[in-house]
DNA sequence: ACAAAAGTGTTGTTACTACACCCATGG
DNA sequence: CCATGGGTGTAGTAACAACACTTTTGT
């Protein structure tokens, strides 16, 4: 397409930002680099993409690196592409967000790495490349997306209370949710289903389990 | 970031969804290709990145290279990068969006296409690589976005009248609107003024003149 | 005077917010 | 019997959809 034959000498990365919810906090997964000049930063999770792979495999692929998991929900949030992004080579990354329950997640430290774990994104270390930025875009696409679509799914285990859904509503926005109002919204959106089962063992009364409908992507009709 | 070196043969290109209103139809630019395997084809206008310039540079050099317009609206869509896309060479594509007001364009065939003019969204020729597809996702992200944001302003003339106003909203989202509640709903959200001015030369009442009062990105408050 | 588009209000319905008490269990 | 979180209803307000006629101009 081009006019001329360019000689490019661009590389293609991805980059991911994986979150969960773990005590109380909404995390994000970090790696600890180990060359210069970023040694002792932490970064994104990422890596190039592989001449036969598409950059959504590659995304699965280091994901399951890092965290042992599969079969979570992943998506495309952009690509970040300033030209001194990494001082290296010109490299353009393939951001994606990964969403993971944190009771399905086994850490795995890779050779390359000095350390692998997950930082509260309301205090995170100095990071590397743009991936400061990166990282604050994926979290406003996240909070935009639990207004319209049934993600949270993807954070919650298969059975769950409504007080366990609340409660990833209020991390995640940062806000406070009156109790009521949030049971009776959620429960007209017809998503979830009761399972008929208790949550059991707790120094109160049992609440009841639910689960989604459908683990899966839907849009919520505003109208 | 790579565990070993990866020897990448990957090209990076950037494709452009432009879109006008015209004719009372939404449109986008496309161009007719003359190689092989795709003579005859028509496709997205889009190039080669070049080493020294984002994607979204190259989007705007593309823009102007075969509309001529400059400071329209544009913005990255996504990337596309299935392994066959591209049948030459593995190449992922950084596509955008752009919107422009028809009045502003003077179409430019360049020396590379054997034509370039406006389609109808809702009758597409056969389109080369990948573009169909990707021409359906950036209507469909036009058509969400028109709901939440104020980016109308870009498809429009400085000036406009309600009425003209609301057909670019019934043309792009394929449903009547009830004028009297457009009206209400749309000056309630304050992000028009007033001109002063009046439209004439109709046979009919005169229609007040409105603009934007900003002529950028603005997320409309649904709270 | 006629055609053509501009402009304007009301009513019923639905969704949203704010708010406080009783219930079932484990210890 | 006490502490803990689970569960529920109502009233006032705001937003939304549906609907038809009068006004101003050019010809």
């Amino acid at each position: 397409m081009a006019l001329k034959p360019i000689k490019q000498e661009i590389k293609a990365a991805v980059d991911s930002a994986i979150f969960t919810v773990k005590d109380g906090k909404l995390m994000v997964l970090l790696i600890e680099m180990t060359k210069k000049p970023y040694e002792g930063f932490w970064a994104l999770p990422g890596g190039l993409i592989e001449q036969k792979e598409t950059t959504l495999e590659a995304a699965v692929r280091i994901l399951e690196e890092s965290t042992g998991v599969k079969n979570v929900y992943l998506e495309q949030l952009g690509t970040f592409d300033a030209i001194d992004r990494d001082p290296f080579a010109r490299t353009i990354s393939v951001a994606h967000i990964a969403l993971v329950p944190e009771k399905d997640v086994a850490l795995q430290i890779g050779e390359k790495y000095a350390d692998v774990r997950w930082w509260s994104i309301e205090k995170l270390p100095e990071l590397a490349y743009d991936h400061k930025h990166i990282a604050h875009v994926a979290l406003d696409r996240l909070r935009a997306k639990l207004e319209y679509t049934n993600i949270v799914w993807s954070l919650l285990p298969k059975e769950f209370t409504l007080t366990n859904l609340q409660a990833v509503y209020e991390i995640i926005l940062g806000t406070e949710i009156d109790k009521r109002n949030f049971r009776r919204k959620i429960l007209a959106l017809k998503l979830l289903e009761d399972t008929g089962r208790l949550q059991a063992g707790e120094a109160n009364r049992p609440a009841k389990l639910y689960r989604f409908k459908q683990r899966k992507l839907q849009y919520i009709d505003i109208i």
